[in-house]
DNA sequence: GTGGTCTAGACCACC
DNA sequence: GTGGTCTAGACCACA
């Protein structure tokens, strides 16, 4: 399911995997994770890892632990959102800095997506 | 100049830098760079370190060595057009899939961008 | 076991070494390579070197890294394949080139190569 | 003329040269090759890589020196023969392991570079 | 002075 | 214990 792929670490890519479920709402707020033992198994990983992935997300406020009860996703609807915004606009500018070096202008870069988006397969 | 900063090895923070330095034209081609030692001297790094990075590029073809002589940059403009493309095609996919995963289509995600550049300049 | 020779490189004799046994068979696609530091061990030589070579194979696409879990051979049997045929046809091409230079014609060659296997077997 | 291309010095390679063309005739047995001087502006190269080359095919007795005279091809043609014959025997056997490392028998190998003989472009 | 190789030894993140 | 990165420093062949 995550693959020790090349450069990143599978606990990150867990935390990527279930931060983008909340932030896109596939996981409704209050909503109730499996636990980490059942994560670990359906993932194929060590719980530890799991663990791991969760703690970093319990860190930025997606996620909240009720003792003896499991993992939740945050009511805080207004902090989803505002992370969700953090996150496009870092992987927007990324990608404009990215295409920057390169020697695409931003307009240049808006061009290219817009003509591969058109192309698209 | 190039730190050991977040996630990215510095022998790659300093093929990435040569790299768009060719692909954007700030390096023609056939130009002579400086020796490892003088930009290892000059990047405050291990001579060792820049070996690393220049044996990157020179795997992609776009550095070739003469022995005893120095390295330069590729005479074959197709290759460094076709790699530039390459490249912007990666980057602009991996955009697009990043922010689908926040839930964007790719007009919203293209649209965000337009909205970005709008702010900023 | 390897010994700085002639004209190539430690790395490259250990590359080879391990390529030659991937393309023969003698390691299994899926197969896990002892660990760089065992393997440096047992060739005498610093890891750095072992890690070197592997780097090779890797970029080839011989070989694929878990993290934090070892290397492995890949699971690619037609890229073995292809590679065995792309080795095979440089070195016997090389081969007809370089007696022919001495003013053998590829036919001559060949022949030569015969007589030659039935005085030694 | 000779590219200073990655492996092999430059030295060696017009060293070859002159070799092949003595053995394969292209040379005859005294004739007088040109100043070393003359070389070099024809190969852009160095003289006293020139130098180093024919030093090299005069110590294993293919050239010597007439002091004020010149360079001339040795009139031994038992030697030419021999030492043809001595490195068609490396290049072949060369040629063999190389195969072998590939898991190739020696007959394998010979019919191998018999069938690329035939399908030759 | 040019690139290339190698060692020894240290440190890091990850699992 | 796994791979990966980096440094410092030495040595070599070549031109």
């Amino acid at each position: 399911m995550f693959s020790p792929d090349n450069n990143s670490p599978i606990y990150l890519q867990i935390a990527e995997k279930i931060k983008s479920d909340i932030v896109s709402g596939e996981l409704s707020p209050g909503a109730r994770l499996p636990s980490v033992r059942d994560l670990a198994l359906k993932l194929k990983v060590n719980p530890n890892t799991v663990q791991k992935a969760l703690a970093e997300l319990e860190m930025r406020g997606l996620l909240f632990t009720e003792r003896t009860n499991g993992k939740f996703v945050t009511h805080d609807t207004g902090l989803i959102i505002s992370i969700k915004n953090d996150y496009a606009k870092n992987i927007a500018e990324s990608f404009l800095s990215s295409m920057e070096k390169l020697g695409f202008s931003n307009d240049e870069a808006i061009n290219y997506l817009s003509n591969l988006g058109g192309e698209k397969n």
